[in-house]
RNA sequence: CGGAGUAUGGUGUAAUGGUAACAUGCCUGUUUUGGGAACAGGUGACUCUGGGUUCGAAUCCCAGUACUCCGACCA
């Protein structure tokens, strides 16, 4: 792609109350519409993109069935769940010329079991897993910390049934080890942290918390072993020492990128979801659910991968591999040359086409953050070479440009 | 929802009751290319909305709306 398009980044020394929403906005990956709203331009959807693909793909491999919900729902279908009074005011609620009512998804457990009640009859049909990754809105009082708490979001939302606690334990473990892989290709080092499932019932939960110093929840951590809790669950006085080995405990400021809970049956009680087993006796699933935020997931990216100039993006997440930059007409010439022909080769790569000074160009090169930084110019050209700069290491090597 | 503040070209700011200015961006041209270049010309805001005070309002007053920060709430 080239840069005259796509590119347009602000000189101007903009400062966001946090490290990723500065960059985002600085690098024209991101619009701000409103409080907690945002839109994302053409370069930040790129990178998007990659998020989305990892964790379906991820998803998909562990025998996730894809599905889609849509954002607006009847309000009917609040009322039979009994939610549609209990929710609380984050939930959007409105009707239509018709005096008919609708709310906006704030969640989707009701389209998911109304789906679920479609496809589960009989034991047979057990476990089965739904996933989506669909819009959400949710009313908050006070949303802030640029992309980190949305009113409007993205949600890769996960259910599961079965028949019984040890089939959930499995697949909640087969989760488990997705999240893992997906975080990890998403390059965060994630802390998996015991948390309460009180709210939502069941019998277990755990998030997925990368270190911030922008984040808003507050974990402990055991300065000897592993474990680590969301403060949330350390209610009675124990907030001290480990409760694991007994050694003290730390307290870190972090962001929550993931949650997976065992619900046990309270949501299949509760929207009448059963299943009928060998003897023909009416049962209820248990169930499990699984959530990662995505521009979350973005925005915590930039928070951990940024130096003082920029961005510096994970390999499978930079929304291009290469910045191309050309000094001079003659290296111009020879940019275009190799850009097409890496374009051709399917390359993800972003010429900077832009009559824009030497400096400018560079100085964007570390704002966006490509893994690769390739300059062509006559110093270069003098041996028929082409530069190559890591983004995040700052190596610099020469390579023939017959050899690309 | 409680407390405080802000609202002016695309962006960032100035003008404190009397002709809306500066920088940047953008457009044209010339020149320039290894770390945010230079010159020249040009473009662009009925100063958030509605009311009020005044000879006169970006400026003062009232209401609304939006945004920011602190707190509560939530993930």
């Amino acid at each position: 792609m080239k840069a005259t398009q796509i590119l347009r980044t602000s000189k101007s020394d903009l400062k966001a109350s946090t490290v990723h929403e500065t960059f985002l906005l600085k690098g024209n990956f991101i619009q701000k519409l409103g409080a907690g709203i945002y839109q994302l331009m053409p370069l930040g959807f790129l990178a998007y993109q990659k998020i989305y693909e990892i964790i379906d793909e991820e998803l998909k491999a562990i025998g996730f069935l894809s599905f889609r919900a849509p954002i607006v729902h009847p309000a009917s279908i609040w009322e039979k769940s009994g939610r549609y009074d209990d929710f609380g005011p984050e939930m959007v609620k409105f009707k239509n010329r018709s005096a008919e009512k609708f709310v906006l998804a704030p969640t989707h457990e009701e389209p998911v079991n109304l789906i679920a009640k479609k496809l589960i009859n009989s034991y047979k049909d057990l476990p089965l897993a739904l996933n989506q990754i669909q819009t959400k809105f949710r009313d908050e009082p006070r949303a802030r910390g640029g992309l980190i708490r949305l009113r409007e979001f993205t949600m890769q939302d996960g259910y599961s049934f079965h028949t019984n606690q040890e089939d959930l334990d499995k697949f909640y473990n087969d989760v488990r080890a997705a999240y893992l892989r997906i975080f990890k290709r998403l390059g965060f080092e994630v802390k998996v942290v015991a948390a309460t499932s009180g709210a939502m019932g069941g019998s277990g939960a755990e998030e997925f918390m990368i270190l911030a110093q922008d984040g808003s929840d507050q974990i402990a951590i055991c300065e000897k072993c592993d474990y680590a809790v969301n403060i949330e669950t350390l209610v009675e006085g124990d907030a001290e020492v480990c409760e694991k080995c007994g050694g003290d405990l730390k307290m870190e400021k972090t962001i929550e990128l993931g949650h997976i809970f065992k619900l046990g049956d309270k949501y299949t009680k509760a929207f009448e979801l059963t299943y009928d087993n060998e003897k023909g006796e009416k049962k209820y699933p248990v169930s499990g659910c699984y959530g990662i935020g995505l521009e979350r997931a973005l925005a915590s990216i930039v928070e951990t991968h940024h130096d003082d100039k920029g961005i510096i993006w994970p390999s499978e997440v930079a929304p291009f591999d290469y910045y191309l930059i050309a000094l001079g007409e003659k290296a111009n010439e020879e940019a275009k040359k190799l850009y097409e022909k890496l374009a051709k080769e399917g390359k993800e790569i972003l010429f900077d086409d832009r009559e824009n000074s030497a400096g400018e160009k560079f100085a964007d090169a570390d704002l966006i953050g490509c893994p690769k930084r390739l300059v062509i110019s006559d110093k270069t050209l003098a041996n028929n070479q082409v530069e190559i700069k890591d983004r995040a290491t700052g190596a610099i090597e020469l390579k023939n440009l017959s050899e690309f």
